[in-house]
DNA sequence: ACTGAGCGC
């Protein structure tokens, strides 16, 4: 289960993510989405989670909630195929 | 160093 975590501290890590995601079931992956250039956090980020049913009580449980002093918007990530061509 | 809606290389 991908899910796509937004308004994120800017001094939010990926560990972060993963730990507030891990108390609620078994992150598979959690990543934050960076600036390719200089490196800075784009204020959101991803996380994965083994357990299907866990990560969407997860959502539905941080949802909204603070992180990292600052209030977060979680919700089920999109698939990553693109217009031009990705996965079919 | 800063900013604050939104979807990752």
């Amino acid at each position: 289960m991908n899910i796509f975590v937004a308004r994120l501290n800017f001094k939010t890590r990926h560990e972060d993510l993963e730990a507030a995601f891990a108390k609620f079931g078994q992150v598979t992956s959690a990543k934050i989405v960076k600036d390719r250039d200089t490196g800075r956090s784009k204020g959101f980020g991803f996380v994965e989670m083994a357990s299907d049913e866990e990560a969407n009580k997860a959502i539905v449980a941080l949802n909204e909630t603070e992180l990292d002093g600052r209030q977060i918007v979680v919700k089920p990530a999109n698939p990553k195929t693109s217009a031009d061509g990705g996965q079919a």
